[in-house]
DNA sequence: TCGGCTGATGGAATGGGGTT
DNA sequence: AACCCCATTCCATCAGCCGA
């Protein structure tokens, strides 16, 4: 499993805030200096821009898309006559971890061929957003969701790594690898769902004590390993449950409850809704 | 990184409502 | 009546927060 898996499978706990979306053109006096504290993507429409960061220059074209990171400081001027681009703040969080993307490399400038589609939602979005049409604001939040999946989904798979590096203020941002320690773990829960997991266990294969453990997992993710444990249980009860195949006794077996009543409490307390009515 | 405290959770037993 | 499923209750154990 990587440890982008994360994402795709808390997905629930994901949360994106937008804080600010509009467009904007610069002439060929622009100079920009920055750094800000939350994310900010930028969707060049017209022209060329040159960014600086870290004393390294990067150009982003027509059609690119440039990702910044929290505490990435940058210098932007272009090298046209004119630029013309769409930009949008956000906050992106997993549970209560509103930093949790800063473990991946995520900043830098995204060739536009390999983001089209999504860049086109994200396009479309936006011009229903500018005129303020109805449900706007849901269209522009899920084109923005769609966008960073599929930057994520790209990273993965080493389509795309960021080259823009932050302004590293503790020790622990400048480490990319705070989720490796725990990416053991992750294997370990997505291959024993069938059984009980406990927490002690976990903390071993991690090499840490049981309470570093809850404390060191809950500060890298954001949720606590129990709340992890159950969020992936609780989806594949949802998915066996929409395939008709098993009963709720056997589903309950299945996820490692010692019996349907430990299940169908759990069930309830995450939908709300027991398993026998959850599919109709 | 650890230990203490406390609220949360699991497990077992029991009961009730619905269905066959 | 028998069975299934869920709710409730009680008690023991565990997870996680907080302070050091």
């Amino acid at each position: 499993m990587k440890s982008l898996d994360i994402f795709n499978n808390l997905s629930e706990q994901v949360m994106i805030r937008i804080n600010s979306c509009s467009e904007v053109k610069h002439p060929n006096s622009w100079l920009e200096r920055r750094q800000y504290k939350d994310y900010d993507v930028w969707c060049i429409q017209e022209g060329q821009v040159q960014i600086t960061v870290q004393e390294e220059t990067f150009l982003a074209s027509e059609g690119d898309v440039v990702l910044f990171s929290p505490d990435v400081a940058y210098t932007a001027t272009t090298t046209s006559k004119y630029c013309r681009f769409i930009f949008i703040h956000f906050d992106f969080s997993l549970g209560n971890h509103s930093r949790i993307l800063d473990n991946f490399k995520l900043s830098g400038i995204l060739k536009g061929a390999i983001i089209k589609n999504e860049k086109r939602l994200f396009l479309e979005a936006y011009e229903k957003y500018k005129r303020s049409e109805a449900m706007s604001q849901l269209h522009l939040k899920g084109s923005l969701t769609i966008l960073i999946a599929k930057i994520l989904e790209l990273y993965g798979d080493n389509y795309y790594h960021g080259e823009f590096i932050p302004v590293t203020t503790t020790p622990k941002l400048a480490n990319y690898n705070y989720l490796d320690k725990i990416l053991p773990v992750f294997d370990y829960v997505e291959n024993h769902l069938h059984q009980s997991i406990s927490i002690r266990e976990l903390a071993e294969i991690a090499g840490m004590s049981e309470k570093y453990f809850i404390t060191y997992f809950k500060q890298s993710l954001g949720v606590t390993p129990g709340n992890y444990i159950t969020q992936l249980k609780m989806n594949r009860a949802r998915d066996l449950l929409y395939s008709k195949l098993y009963s709720i006794q056997e589903i309950a077996s299945m996820l490692g409850y010692p019996d349907p009543y430990s299940f169908s409490k759990a069930f309830k307390k995450y939908y709300q809704v027991p398993p026998s009515k959850f599919v109709w």
